[in-house]
DNA sequence: GCTAGTCTCTGGATCGATACAGAAACTGGA
DNA sequence: TCCAGTTTCTGTATCGATCCAGAGACTAGC
């Protein structure tokens, strides 16, 4: 049995809270006796306070807990998740403060549970679409969070981070457009629930329940309509995932067809390098036979010429950090939208006329 | 004021004991009477059990600390690492337990102190080098640990999971060797504490601290010392960080020397990558002027041509998750190798006579 | 009707620390 | 010498739950 706080005090001979203020509060007590109590500690093998009874009395833990609504390994394998982890990690280093990456078992109330049992001061939610639940079950607990989408409309975050994902999507789809592209599909990763790969009917975007998706599509759609293409004109395909492999199959079928789109617009950059590897497959490539777009502008993107929209990846998940740790006094200061850029690269062009 | 247990217990008139098991223990009491609690809570807004005097009493967490010697953001700008993570984050979620990545300030004393402070069950370290300190902070709360490669001879970790650095080093070195090469540069990243970028002068491989890379400048030498060359003729190269730009910044001196090598051997993927770059800078590439191989063969090495020494890196990741959540019964089976894959590609090649 | 056995529920002890009011000792100045 | 002020340390209450021995009520079997 490791030894407590109690058995530093008897060895040394003074009281409990002495050792504690040892520990937590040196100018409280005489630099001599806190020296000893030290060493004693380290001579009967203390191992410092016990962190979980520290949280317990003081009311703070020291951790705020990541949320992803899907899996939790879906964090590290999105490329665009790790960027924003890699921003939340600097700033929370920067306040001594860790992350907590609570597990999403697929059953609802466990999920809820591990929601209810995280040991943290606040919480960051990747993504939130649906889940509701999930910002419910931290408000029950009272903590603070940050999402990093603004809410949807109703439920209201006091603080996020986010773009303004309906402009950024109209901004690319323009270009496309611009191109002289009419025929085109718009590619979207689980656009409902339990939906078999390729293509969706939808009588109206509204329809599509994940906020984030439901943005981009409208802003897709948006930059279309200006230019004559309606929303029964636009094909929307879905992808059984967000990875290359789940939207080079969502795209085969319409690929095949006998008369194909000349742009997919994607709303994420991993989609869109699936529906590369699709042409690649067919032997042939992006712009030349289609244009294709993405969305977040990951790594890879520029290594491939992927035309997408670029987005501060580890800003964002620094800001969301900081809104977190210190929240701004003035509360309008806690909903951040943050720039997008367009960045044309070569995986689009010039509609080919056949 | 969030409402506790006793609250709780009051609103329904029934003792603490009952509406905590209610929660923990449903066996324990009468469906009806459970239902009134559960409903009672939610009405008068008790969010569940406090996870930390929960884990108080019950003398654990469900968590388990991630811990980087350097700094916590490194561990997503790694892709290696990265994908170790994801390896961890699976098998963690499968057993319900959460990762607390936690923060490592520069300061050591302060690290101490964030390992002493983490409410953890049990640490996974991640490429522990000379910074035995962790392993015994660690020790002193009586937590049990994995670490990701195998001790430094003298310390003795119960558990860990790694690969036989020397040997895969050999393996790759061998074949560079029979290519052809003896004027080679072997590339690590900090080869001693604080040292400029650049050519390294070392009496043998021991004087390197970190262990990892020890190994595996070994393993490379092995192979020359096999063919003839001994350690005084390979140059060794420091580099300033395990990034890209340190790599071609610690090679870029050489590359223009007169005398250039034909073979570069790295490390790491990351730090090859930054030679490839280097030698585009120069309009040169990879294997007509200079033989360039990696480490660990993360995803862009294949993209690139990277010849490497593949490890499998979720399953890394997978496995030390389970030596810590579930140990083996058999001590030894708390050791693990995995094996290793020589990946040729085209950054290697004959060498050139000039 | 009585004993044994099961189901429910209760009360007090406990996990390991920190907060805070206040006691004791010490310091200095008038 | 005495009082105010500071420094140093103590003791008790508390954070919010879970554990466990045991009390009552209830069922069954003889």
């Amino acid at each position: 049995m490791k030894p407590t706080l109690q058995a530093v005090a008897d060895a040394v001979g003074v009281s409990r809270s002495t050792v504690s203020n040892a520990y937590a509060r040196p100018d409280q007590l005489s630099a001599a006796l806190r020296q000893r109590i030290l060493e004693t500690a380290k001579a009967i093998g203390y191992p410092g306070p016990n962190p979980t009874a520290r949280s317990l009395r003081r009311g703070f833990v020291g951790s705020i807990g990541v949320l992803f609504t899907s899996q939790l390994s879906y964090a590290f394998t999105d490329p665009f998740a790790v960027r924003f982890l890699a921003g939340l990690s600097t700033a929370a280093e920067r306040h001594g403060t860790s992350l907590l990456l609570v597990p999403m078992p697929g059953a609802h109330a466990e999920a809820r549970q591990a929601v209810e049992n995280a040991a943290v001061d606040g919480f960051c939610v990747y993504c939130v679409g649906d889940e509701e639940w999930a910002v419910d079950a931290i408000r029950a607990r009272g903590l603070p969070f940050v999402t990093t989408a603004a809410p949807v409309d109703g439920g209201h975050a006091e603080r996020y981070v986010g773009i303004d994902e309906r402009a950024a999507a109209r901004g690319i789809a323009a270009h496309v457009a611009g191109l002289g592209h009419r025929r085109v599909a718009l590619l979207a990763d689980a656009v409902l629930p339990n939906l078999p790969a390729g293509p969706v009917r939808l009588s109206g975007v509204d329809e599509v329940p994940h906020p984030t998706t439901r943005g981009r599509l409208a802003g897709f759609a948006d930059a279309f309509a200006a230019v004559g293409v309606t929303w029964p004109e636009l094909t929307v395909l879905s992808a059984a995932g967000n990875n290359r492999p789940a939207a080079a199959a969502a795209v085969a079928g319409l690929l095949d067809s006998p008369d194909p789109p000349t742009a997919v617009l994607a709303c994420s950059d991993v989609l869109a390098l699936g529906v590369l590897d699709a042409l690649t497959e067919r032997a042939a490539s992006g712009a030349s036979s289609l244009s294709v777009t993405g969305f977040d502008d990951i790594a890879e993107a520029a290594a491939v010429g992927l035309t997408t929209v670029r987005q501060p990846a580890e800003e964002k998940g620094r800001i969301a950090a900081e809104l977190l740790l210190d929240p701004p006094a003035d509360p309008a200061a806690g909903h951040v939208l943050l720039p997008t850029t367009l960045v044309v690269r070569t995986s689009t062009g010039p509609v080919q006329r056949s």
